[in-house]
DNA sequence: TTTTAGTCTAGTCACTGTCAAGATATGATT
DNA sequence: AATCATATCTTGACAGTGACTAGACTAAAA
């Protein structure tokens, strides 16, 4: 009478985001399953429409969970970064980079899915916050914001999408230190000039 | 006794491609459906893996056609450009981005999707086909092959995939001239240098 | 003409997302 | 403390899905 589990689960809500994610690293965005979210917290297969909704609900809230952690990933690498407008500029996009390489379905989900909801309110908050990041530091650095700003964030994006996919081949044979080396020589290159 | 359908198709294969097409434009890659396929083109629903297999050889058959009118797509604007090796490759970018705004679902089945399989040798070839001649012009440009194809390469994808996510906010709204020097301006920057 | 191989259909299975109904727990009101 | 309302979770059902099997049909080879 003491391992019994509790009917109630006392927070399933992120029991099923942490779970979803699990899911989605294992499985990939197009062969995400909303029982098998439900199986791996140990909870019943419609036990999330209570939380969520529906699919389209879980995989949003997950997207827009996934901004916070893709803005708090720039944000540490910035830390570590000299703290002049361009390089912490170029530290934001290897933290772009690299959260796409380490989390590549959830970036995939936020950034290319349709099962998300763009117009829910807070993954279109979140969204724009991470934009809105880059966005000033594009201003700090001088230049034309908007297509400055464009420029460089398409430039990470391509890299970490194409990377994720490893569609570049140049690139599944190299050092470590060699490919940030080349990410930071090409992100260089993008920014408006000094 | 005439308007009576036939038990063979004919060339189901590719009417299934087309279809297939159709169906991804219509419902997205991660809503894709075999059976709606199958219907679509008027036909059981398991006459297609007679063809292809299962859904990931559809797919996979698909891509490999996307790849090659994303080829074709690049030369068409290359034709239309100045004959610089320079504007060649800018007008391959221009290519790049101009597919992925025209056809966004198969795009994203090209790039991004895990229902293709990269190990068939067609999928391979067309993709590495597309590649190649990317690296080839900027060999004629000069510079380092490798990290410059990556660098154009990488701003065209980025440019693509955020436009056709529609997350670029300062872009929605832009007149389609402005858009096209902007793109080339952004294109340009990323060129190794004259 | 007979055989063989290729093409397509029909039926089945396990799995999926969603919905509806009911069971169980929490907490507010009295 | 007792009751009621609400939130949480389970169970069961439904249509749609991909994959598999067996068989029907057709065309071309022998």
């Amino acid at each position: 009478m003491s391992d019994e589990k509790p009917y109630h689960h006392g927070d399933l809500r992120a029991a099923l985001l942490l779970a979803a994610e699990a899911e989605l690293a294992e499985r990939g965005v197009e062969a995400f399953s909303l029982r098998s979210v439900a199986k791996r917290a140990g909870v019943s297969h419609a036990a999330p429409a209570h939380h969520f909704g529906d699919a389209t609900g879980l995989l949003t809230a997950l997207a827009a969970y996934g901004f916070q952690d893709f803005l708090a990933t720039q944000h540490a690498f910035e830390a570590r970064a000299p703290k002049t407008p361009r390089d912490q500029l170029i530290a934001a996009g290897l933290g772009y980079v690299g959260f796409a390489r380490a989390r590549p379905a959830l970036f995939r989900l936020m950034f290319g899915s349709e099962r998300t909801d763009y117009k829910n309110a807070a993954l279109k908050g979140a969204a724009e916050g991470a934009i809105g990041h880059l966005k000033a530091q594009v201003m700090l650095v001088g230049g034309d914001a908007a297509q400055d700003a464009t420029a460089v964030w398409a430039t990470a994006h391509g890299l970490a999408d194409l990377l994720i996919a490893g569609r570049i081949s140049v690139i599944r044979n190299m050092q470590e230190d060699d490919l940030q080396e080349m990410l930071t020589n090409i992100l260089t290159r993008s920014l408006p000039e000094a």
